[in-house]
DNA sequence: TTGTATCCCATGAATTCCCATGCTATCCCT
DNA sequence: AGGGATAGCATGGGAATTCATGGGATACAA
């Protein structure tokens, strides 16, 4: 599970480190063999300027999402273009650095520095500038919107589990 | 379940010892494969000056809610920005000590001691004299407020019956 | 050549690991 | 019940390892 927030350098080659706990992630499925590649996927984001990335085992969840609709589903024919398309597969170098594509840094418009964000199954890839606002923003809403972060019992569930 | 409060010293290396009984309960989810993962996760609250924390299991429950919720979701996004990606996964070293961040122990204003508090799935950490004011607080507005506190009738009745 | 991508090695800082100690609660034996 | 042994827990400090980062060397393509 990806967890944590992590600002590393990006340098003139333009390689960064992943930080250890993503690689940790990662290779926990290669072990595993969920996984046959040491290093991450990453695509532009289609809802903003940055770059949405995860492990091998992420793309092969969205492949069976994707599989499950309709093959002429415009909606499922411009996931694939959205996502597949443009993902690069990153392999580490012997130190748990990537060399991130031009194209997607300038994208995602990172220079010097860049913060990876956990999200549990997928991360994400900002310029730490642009994410400080979303994140400021991110607890004014999740406090909020706090009641609706209510857990299922888990001894005797109930039906509505209602946030009301 | 964690249970009851304990506080405890944080060395100059930002060390704590996580009381025996909580390592216990997520050791309990490690045997049991629930989780993979030797230690605690914890997040600045975003609801005051403490932290959350809880082990592999209660973020698995987090991630399953959140999940449930749309996608791009104002307030799902929020909460994963402002739980997963300000989370830390903290293990324990031999002697059950974590190594607190810089960056925790001062959104937390921790300094010398900090008092753990079990809240059944999950925990907080405070600083142990704010956590006296809110601890009377709580007293106080339970008095007020007990005629909430009805336990639902269980199904299977256990045998022990037991006032205790 | 020039730019680009990989691989290898070096380094400082931060983190983790390991061992030792005092204290307390528990157990066991008489 | 007394009293001593024992094990678990919290804490301190030093050593070793990992991590992020910079730079040089090498290979390949434009």
């Amino acid at each position: 599970m990806f967890l944590s927030r992590n600002t590393n350098t990006l340098d003139a080659k333009g390689r960064v480190s992943v930080p250890a706990d993503f690689r940790a992630v990662v290779g926990a499925d290669l072990a595993s063999g969920v996984s046959d590649f040491d290093g991450i996927v990453v695509w532009p984001s289609f809802d903003g300027a940055y770059l949405e990335g995860g492990g091998m085992a992420l793309l092969r969840d969205y492949q069976a999402l994707l599989e499950n609709m309709d093959p002429y589903d415009d909606a499922r024919i411009a996931f694939e273009r959205a996502i597949f398309a443009e993902s690069r597969r990153l392999s580490f170098d012997a130190n748990g650095r990537v060399s991130l594509p031009k194209e997607l840094a300038e994208y995602a418009e990172l220079n010097g520095q860049v913060t990876f964000i956990g999200l549990g199954r997928r991360f994400e890839i900002w310029n730490p500038t642009k994410y400080e606002a979303q994140s400021a923003n991110a607890r004014r809403m999740a406090r909020e919107n706090r009641h609706r972060l209510r857990l299922a019992s888990r001894v005797n569930a109930p039906r509505d589990g209602g946030a009301s």
